[in-house]
DNA sequence: CACAAGATTGCCT
DNA sequence: GGCAATCTTGTGG
């Protein structure tokens, strides 16, 4: 179980100790392999023009879920680091609750259920109800990862501006991503 | 397989 | 009024 403190580390470090760690919110759930960081310098941020009405948890204490509504339609589940800074959470193998993630998704492969953040909110029903909510205690559960597994980075996915910054991490050659790694820059 | 467009809401300019 | 840390569906090759 991770405590708040695993959280009070800049955000990029963060996102590298969460790839392969285990979420779940009330039991349904899996491993983390894709993950982006933000920060207050960087302009791809919510956070970068100071603390608004819908940012206003990324300026709180750390180890806390910030959720956000995009496009009007779909959720996005993010940790809160150090105040102004966040890990957004954008995939996870499927793992707990298979059958409770196939029926809110609707038919498509497995792979699919959890391949992007907006997909992942989804599945695992996350939405605005749990905006603020700790991380160390129900309904979320969140395990550390084991050891031994390769990550890779490059830029993040969807954004206009800082779009050179690496803070994108995955598990590396997993087949749950929302999208392929176009070129590993860095393997850790 | 690749690309294009629509859905729909809150926030900022 | 415009745009956003997205997803699904439809079209064309």
């Amino acid at each position: 179980m991770l405590s708040k403190s695993f959280f009070d580390r800049p955000a990029p470090e963060v996102s590298r100790d969460l790839i392969g760690a285990t979420l779940l919110h009330e039991g349904v759930g899996g491993a983390i392999v894709e993950v982006e960081a933000y920060d207050e310098a960087d302009p791809a941020s919510h956070s970068f023009a100071g603390p608004t009405p819908r940012n206003r948890v990324m300026f709180g204490p750390p180890g806390h879920a910030y959720v956000y509504k995009i496009y009007g339609i779909h959720y996005c589940l993010n940790f809160v680091c150090r105040p102004g800074s966040a890990v957004l959470i954008r995939a996870l193998e499927p793992v707990f609750g298979l059958e409770t993630m196939r029926e809110r998704r609707g038919a498509m492969p497995d792979k699919n259920l959890c391949s992007g953040p907006g997909k992942l909110a989804q599945a695992l029903a996350i939405d605005l109800t749990q905006n603020g909510l700790a991380l160390d205690a129900p309904p979320f559960e969140i395990g550390a990862a084991e050891m031994g597994h390769d990550i890779a980075t490059g830029t993040r996915i969807g954004i206009t501006k800082g779009v050179e910054t690496p803070w994108r991490f995955v598990k590396a050659g997993s087949p749950f991503l929302s999208k392929p790694l176009p070129k590993a820059t860095r393997e850790l």
